[in-house]
DNA sequence: TTGAAAGCGCTAACAT
DNA sequence: ATGTTAGCGCTTTCAA
């Protein structure tokens, strides 16, 4: 079974013509005789050849019709809706994704980024990591089109597309306030996080907006995961003076809250950023603050597709919105 | 603007090195002075050079380093817990990942298989759609390793890696049934999935062994969504005879169940095929068959590294366990 | 309507 | 320790 693949060399043979004949027939040419252009799809198809795209890209010169896309975890439900409005948006313009999960490790991000530039992605999606060097990742992208998602690259010329965190955390705790509280809680994603960052001085401005001094003791900075969240909301919860609401920082961050609350079986009420799946059947539903991960995911992708085709405009930075969905969770007064 | 990019040439130039010099130093190969090599890494640097990966592996004739993921929908947790798995073994084998969504249309499904195969990716893993035509699928694939995940593509040669359904289908009717319920509806996807008919299959069979008549009024097949299974349950809560508890056969029709039985106020048990998150919160939390979706695909994936890297034994033929996780909404009992 | 030759950017094999 | 040559599989350019 040493037979290589067999070339177009190979079919030319097989179909008594030449190489550049063959290349005509494959890619749709006109000035082929029917009866020629039968003989070759019959080669093709006895043969089984596929054309090699790396030979015709190289040649070409052209694009590779992919785009790479760095996100922090596939399998979570924020990022996946990303991945599937950026694939839609691909797939229209052609281009099929490569995607790789950074796991939030700059060194992984750098290596994830060298990889797809040296393949020759036609662009780059990235939700930058925000621990490593800024200047490294962008000597590395040099040269290859790129649009960041969710969170800034420290370049004021890249194109961005971010959610309004700010407005939303204002939000989320604007309502925990209107229902009556003045004990909120706080968590949020680590502090080298540019949404943990936003999302928590949303929190602390809505708090000072309305006159209520904030309590540090109430703030947990620093959560990545459901347990590190549920962990922090058992230790608020056993407080000798509890909050009587939380504002959770992100989808992980509000599953790990409900289950603590669930398990101490207090009445504590709690507004998530992120919409969650089933947060409607909650035995409490859980308001949210609301937006579109696959919109945000299109709307890069599309940036993107246009600087691919060479648009030279300013840099872009869409900013999209939040709504706060009240289901009940929010709603709860203070014990 | 018009400036291509820099090639090894480009850098030879600039170090006052030859071509091969380059090539020696940016793939670490011995035998290059390490002052030389200093020049040429400043070359690289300074011109900013990449090297071009599509023309090494034509050249070297090797790999492309990457494998090709063909699932139904990155957005549907199931699959975006596969695609992790797939990825973290990709990693290790210093691989990338380029996912497509089939969407279940068996066109977009050889499309994309064409466009990977053409691309000379390593291999393919798919979750193979079940409406086309299996010989042409075959016929593109040829050449390419590929493992299917999930279902099993017509051909016995294929390593395959599934799930037990119809174990895990009789485990949650068994359940019910020891629950005491007789009326048990069964909501399951469209008919051509294998997975559909296996825990149609496991449904009835777990009826008949315990004597029960299966009532064909309590089956909806061909529910392939949120809201199509929300209308069959709201539909069958409606029925003079309604059933006392349903087993819904993915995590799409488990949630489209739920929604209906909170909006119908109905106390019906539920087992789900599929675990979902914070199902263990809600007002009745969900009793499921949980099984490991990321598991299938490290384990598929490993497979495939297997079969890249040579394997010549015969086709496997994994089958993943299914546990039933008991939560409250399999244990309510009949009206 | 068809074909021959050159070359995309790199690495492998062979000099030196 | 460094350089030269050939060629991966294709498309482009030019000729027939």
């Amino acid at each position: 079974m040493g037979d290589r693949r067999p070339t177009m060399r190979d079919v030319a043979a097989a179909a008594g013509v030449s190489l550049k004949t063959v290349s005509r027939v494959v890619n749709g040419e006109s000035f082929v005789r029917p009866d020629t252009a039968e003989r070759v799809r019959d080669a093709i198809a006895r043969l089984g050849f596929q054309r090699n795209d790396l030979a015709r890209t190289l040649r070409g010169g052209g694009r590779t019709r992919s785009i790479g896309l760095i996100i922090e975890d596939v399998a979570n439900p924020f990022y996946s809706q990303i991945a599937r409005g950026v694939e839609d948006v691909a797939r229209a313009g052609g281009r099929l994704v490569i995607s790789g999960s950074s796991d939030e490790d700059p060194a992984r991000e750098l290596l994830l980024i060298r990889s797809l530039c040296e393949r020759r992605v036609d662009g780059l999606l990235i939700v930058p990591s925000q621990t490593g060097d800024p200047r490294r990742r962008a000597e590395l992208i040099a040269g290859t089109p790129a649009v960041f998602l969710d969170r800034p690259a420290d370049d004021p010329a890249a194109d961005t597309v971010l959610i309004d965190n700010l407005g939303g955390a204002r939000t989320a705790v604007d309502h925990l306030l209107a229902h009556g509280h003045r004990r909120i809680a706080c968590l949020v994603d680590l502090p080298e996080i540019f949404t943990a960052r936003q999302r928590h001085q949303g929190y602390l401005e809505a708090l000072a907006a309305h006159g209520v001094q904030a309590d540090p003791a109430l703030v947990r900075t620093g959560r990545h995961d459901v347990r590190g969240a549920g962990h922090a909301m058992t230790e608020l919860l056993a407080l000798p003076d509890p909050p009587t609401a939380v504002f959770a920082g992100n989808n992980l961050l509000t599953v790990g809250a409900l289950r603590a609350i669930g398990a101490a079986g207090t009445r504590t009420a709690l507004v998530g950023f992120d919409d969650v799946e089933l947060a409607d059947l909650l035995a409490t539903p859980v308001t949210v603050i609301a937006h579109e991960p696959a919109d945000m995911g299109r709307q890069a992708a599309e940036l993107l597709e246009g600087r691919i085709r060479g648009d030279t405009g300013p840099p872009a930075r869409i900013l999209l919105p939040t709504r706060l969905v009240a289901r009940g969770s929010g709603e709860i007064p203070p014990g």
